[in-house]
DNA sequence: AAGTTCCATTAGTTTTTCTAATGCAGATGA
DNA sequence: TCATCTGCATTAGAAAAACTAATGGAACTT
């Protein structure tokens, strides 16, 4: 296939100076100096062979031969314009998934979902809960959700919440006739461990508890599966703010301290660095931090 | 008007490895590497923010988007490959204008020229000839004769023929009483002038030719006249070679000597450079050059 | 397990493109 | 009619874009 084309900038710089019959305004057009579509120009003119512009003293016409190859070209651009659009467009709408735990799924993204398919009915959600695992931004996922320190390479992160680790229970354990007036009483009950021992072990530590022993009390595979034996009274679990929201202000947990530890983790939600800023990607990430943001001047206020 | 067209350079290597589903194949067509096909892929990709290739373990796939988009791409290319096409055609035929001395228009060009539109049929040959200048290859010139040195800024030349300036006249005058045996027999004749008398005057202090007033004889505006005036047997003109041809294998005008001297200045086919080799004017001047060759094959021949 | 095949990445080079400063020629205008 | 302006061309050098060579990784093949 003998594909001699035409050097393609400098077409572009022939479309301008075309429609403006003068290099001067095509060069204000393309944000360029005159000097530079004149270039352009002249290699383009030199690559065909051909004059395509007639300079006149003080006035610059098309030659018979340039002003067909500009019609010609001026179509060809406005196709690419278009096609361009479309594509746009199509990414802009469609089908947009997210992988996430399946805790952040059940306690903050499904119960706000709708808000979002309301305001974009273009836009088809899937919500792909994932064991985690930091590895599941492929192929067929756009976004996720990842619990962390924020830097990940080559991907794009918002930051979601800014966390605290707090014990939380059942109010009719804080009623029951165990004491859980001051830290110290938490010698007296069962800690419901998430995952590992790690996190009660470091808050006890911040807060200088003394007497407790941490290495008691059940571990369960998922934050939800805590959350939920807290719920039922089998102990003091150490909730994380984000997923023990809805509970909390429920009334199925409550929070017998004032103190909370700021994590260093937090949920982020990321995406590929080079779609974070177009398409439904960037409508979704949109819409997810004004939701942060609301929830969080909310905080401020309640507090 | 928002124009916000995609990098153009990308699209040459989106749509060269959407058709091979492969960057290296790609890389091969545009004798790039493939690492600058994967480069600028990456850079589309980005401009867009849309994934246009899934990179499978070992096979390269259109995303849905990336399947539509080269769809309009290719047809795109496509029509920027005619509309060229047709330019470039279109620049190959039509109307050429030659601006010529007339002298050297009547001998040599008008004469030669059936047989060039013989063989271009397309190509409708228009003649204008000018008095001499070296400034007319404007823009409704496309081609021009000039006599000089060869070297005109910005323009390109071809040499035609080289020349040789040697006495002429008419048979007639070669028969009559007045001797015209060696050179210093001139002194007895009448000299015919061009212009000016400094190519007489030359030649005699070349030749070293003794006993001749230079500056008398009348002087004509054209070679033209000068030949003329020779063929009625008015007086010895120092014929150039070129111009002088066509009479003296007419036999209207003889060479009565044989001392030659070979000028400094030449005709020369000029045009602008930068459409030297393309379309109706490489044609012509292609054509022009082999008209020369042969005619200075004959010479050596004839010699 | 070693060898392939393809694409991605990195750092550095080459090429292209652009700019700033002038030049030039033909209007325009006092 | 002389100075000024407007618009394109040209030049040398700066900036940006594109490309290369080398290397790495992942998943096939043998």
């Amino acid at each position: 296939m003998s594909r001699r084309l035409p050097p393609l900038n400098s077409l572009k710089a022939f479309e301008a100076a075309a429609r403006h019959l003068s290099f001067t305004k095509a060069a204000d057009e393309l944000f360029v100096t005159q000097a530079a579509v004149s270039h352009q120009i002249k290699s383009l003119e030199s690559f065909l062979g051909i004059k395509l512009f007639l300079r006149k003293n003080r006035t610059l016409l098309l030659t018979e031969e340039g002003q067909g190859y500009y019609l010609d070209i001026k179509d060809i651009f406005s196709s690419l314009q278009d096609a361009t659009q479309r594509l746009l467009a199509r990414g802009a709408k469609g089908a947009i998934t997210v992988a996430l735990p399946p805790s952040f799924a059940i306690q903050w993204l499904v119960p706000r979902i709708h808000k979002f398919s309301a305001e974009h009915p273009d836009i088809d959600v899937r919500i792909k809960a994932v064991d985690f695992d930091e590895g599941h931004l492929t192929d067929d996922v756009d976004v996720a959700v990842y619990y962390g320190k924020g830097r990940w390479n080559g991907l794009h992160a918002d930051k979601l919440h800014t966390e605290y680790l707090t014990p939380i229970c059942s109010p009719m354990l804080f009623q029951s006739d165990k004491p859980l007036e001051e830290l110290d009483d938490l010698r007296h009950h069962t800690l419901l461990h998430d995952a590992s021992r790690e996190a009660w072990k470091n808050w006890i530590r911040h807060f200088n508890v003394l007497g407790v022993n941490v290495n008691q009390g059940p571990v369960f595979s998922h934050s939800m599966l805590v959350l939920q034996a807290a719920a039922l009274g089998q102990g003091i679990a150490l909730g994380h703010s984000v997923l023990a929201r809805p509970e909390i202000q429920a009334g199925r947990l409550i929070c017998p301290f004032d103190e909370k530890l700021i994590t260093r983790n937090a949920y982020y939600l990321v995406c590929h660095e080079s779609q974070a800023d177009s398409g439904k990607i960037a409508t979704f990430r949109q819409w997810v931090n004004t939701q942060v943001q609301e929830e969080q001047q909310d905080d401020v206020i309640d507090e």
